[in-house]
Parts: structure tokens; sequence; C-alpha cells
DNA sequence: GGCACTTATATCTCCTTGATATGTATCTAG
DNA sequence: CTAGATACATATCAAGGAGATATAAGTGCC
């Protein structure tokens, strides 16, 4: 099952949206993929020309003085095909690495404290990331008012928001579990040792 | 801001737990962190190697009658620092790549069926997902009781758990606007050209 | 006996990322 | 006016990472 380039795709999908140079893919994928996809140019330009060589894209030069040529690169009627074909595919899934998880599985082997902070950590990015898609959405909707794209466009924006909605609840059920594993540690501690009393901080 | 290699700590996360072999490595991985975090041999080995030069871990040979030489590879109090001041850094998160997003960008382009098509594919996916997550925190808590890590490692299953719900949630609410989408093109197509009546499937 | 699977170590290729190199043009703050 | 930042445009490199494959013996089953 030799491992299929879902890289070629993006970009095959990206100029058919119209023809581009190297450059534009990579700013283009930024600017409306980038929340989902990203791609280097490590791997845009390799890409490029091979589309070329299976004849899934042509390329043109623009003569340009001063700065580099523009190669623009054209979908072909096979890359369109191509692109269709793979759009056909079943999709796949994978929940991927996620750092957080990674550094909380190993936390029971040091103070609950420096668990909650890291949880605490990541409920700001998680927050971040939601006001982000918010952003975005209120962009897409009054930029892009009235194109067909619209509606699918906004689908990729509501996964987003479904998702930072998650992490935070994620977040608040286990910052409680922890929270009172914590307690129940700071009672037996007074217990064994009185004397050092009310647990100082808890915000 | 040389990338730091996460790989290296999940190796010293899973040494902090005990002495072990590159392939116990692997498999304890997979049995453990493998919901949320991956590594192949073809990482783990050299990682060995490289915590042994920086002194991190040390590593003795087993003799084996019949079969490689078992390398069992111990954590040192230097590897444990290491690992405990990785923990203490700020945790990072990402996206990452998801292919049903890519595919449903470009979907305007085609007809409203073939995305309706891909959602419900994902719509199982995500449901296995759940039901995979569910297993795995009955088999934790019937096998792990009273384990002081059990609360962490629960907390990374409610992980998966929130976010196949989210999953879920989002697939109804797209499900539900592209199939509005789609009845208004039915709609339409029926007032443009009467006679082909009835629009066949609505399943 | 043959076949599939598991234990165990290790390497290889390819994909992917992020940094860097090169060089001009334009914009901006001091 | 000019130094530095940013945009345009192409391209390569070193690492990080995933997955397949090589090797080799042991175990279980038909």
């Amino acid at each position: 099952m030799p491992r299929i380039n879902k890289s070629k795709y993006a970009v095959l999908g990206i100029l058919s949206l119209g023809p581009m140079s190297g450059y534009e893919i990579k700013n283009t994928i930024e600017g409306s993929l980038g929340n989902f996809w990203s791609e280097s140019y490590g791997q845009i330009y390799p890409i490029l020309r091979s589309l070329v060589a299976e004849g899934l894209a042509t390329s043109r030069t623009e003569e340009q003085t001063g700065r580099p040529n523009r190669h623009v690169y054209t979908l072909t009627d096979a890359g369109r095909g191509a692109l269709l074909q793979w759009l056909a595919e079943p999709v796949e899934y994978d929940v991927g690495r996620v750092e957080i998880l990674l550094k909380l599985f190993f936390g029971w082997q040091l103070p609950v404290e420096d668990s909650l902070t890291k949880l605490r950590e990541f409920r700001t990015v998680s927050e971040g990331l939601g006001s982000k898609y918010e952003g975005i959405e209120q962009w897409l909707k009054s930029t892009q008012a009235g194109h067909p794209g619209l509606p699918y466009w906004l689908a990729t924006v509501s996964y987003g928001q479904h998702l930072s909605r998650a992490l935070l609840a994620w977040c608040d059920e286990t910052e409680g579990i922890l929270g009172a594993i914590q307690e129940d540690q700071g009672h037996r501690a007074e217990v064994a040792t009185p004397g050092r009393n009310g647990n100082g901080r808890d915000s």
C-alpha cells in the first residue's frame, strides 16, 4: 500500500482555483486552508515539477525584469480528473500528536499543581483558538457573501469552533478532577502534619 | 529556534516507567500513548543511542541464546531531570492536517451529494472513534483501579471522547446545512426543467 | 512438515517541516 | 535620505517523522 501523497492533492486543489506560481500557491494555502492544512516550499516546488512530468499541469514562464521569472502552473484536464478522483476516495482520520496529553500522561509522577498549571495554559491556548475562528467566520461572511463556496468554507471554520469548544469543556472537566485530587492530598497532608494550615493559593 | 525533538521526551517518559528495550518501548507506547502519540522504530533506536551519548540513559546488554541480544535502557538521574524539565515547559497546540476539511474545502466545485457522502463516511469514522475510547475507559477502570496514574490516564481518554462528540456534532450541523443547499438546488432545477419530477433519491 | 504469527533488533526510503540562501523592489520610521 | 522591514519569487538543506522491509529464531496450529 504505497502511501499516497496528500500534499499533491492540496496543490492540485489550489490550482483548480486558477493558474498560479509556487509562491502564490503557498500564500493562497496560508490564507485559505491555513487553519487545517499547511505546505512548505520544500514540498510545493518538487510537487509542481512532478505534476508537469505526470501531465497534470503545464508550466509557462513569465519573463520579469529585476526579479526571478514567474513560473505559472495551469491545471490540465488530466489534473482536474486526478483531483476529482481523489475527492471521491474515502477519507481517513488521525487524532495526531497531542502534546498536552503526552505531558498529562506522565503527570502523576509529579505534584498535581504542575498538571493543573499545564491545563490552565492549555485553556488559554484553546480560548485563543476559538476567538481566531470567530474572527475568520466574520471575515468570510463579510467578504465572500454570495460565493457558492461560502457554506463549505464556513463548515471548515465551524469544525475549528466545535473543536475549541470541546477542548474547553475537556479542560473544565479535567481541572475539576485534578482539583479534587489536590484537595484530597492537601487534606491528608494537613491531617498528617497539622500546623501548616489553610493551603496557600487557590486562584 | 531549533525544533525540539518531542519523540525524545516520549521515549524518556516511557523509560521513566522502568528499564526497557527498544522493542518493548514501541509496544508500551502503542498500548498506552497509542491514542494520541506514536513512534516508529526508525526514531526509537537512534534516540536511544543519543540518550546514552548524552548521559540521559545507560544501556546494558542481556545475552540471549537463539535470538538477538536485548539492549535494555535505564533512565539516569540526568534523564529523569531532563524529563521533568520538559514537562514544565509550556505546551503547544496544533490542529494538524484534517483531510475531510481539505476535501470539503473544494467540495463546492462538484455536486452537493458528493460532499454529503464524504460527511456520512466521516460520521462513521467519528462514531468508531467514540466507541474505541469507551472501550479503553472500561478497560482502564477495571484493570488499573487504585493506581495513582489512573485519573491522568482517564483524562487522556476523556479528551478523545470530547473530541469524538465534537466531530459528531459538527457532522450533524454540516450535513444539515449542505442538505438544505441540496434541496434548494433540487427545487430550482425542478422549476427550471419541469417534467423531471420528484427528484429520485432522498435517503 | 509447512505456514502464520510473535519476539527482537535494525535500517532504508520517502514525506514533511522549518530554516536559510539569493536578489530586487517597495514601503516606513527615524 | 536612508536603514531596516516587508513583499516578491525561486530554490535547497538538515532534521524530524512514518512506514515498509530485512533478518532470524521461537511458538502454535493444521
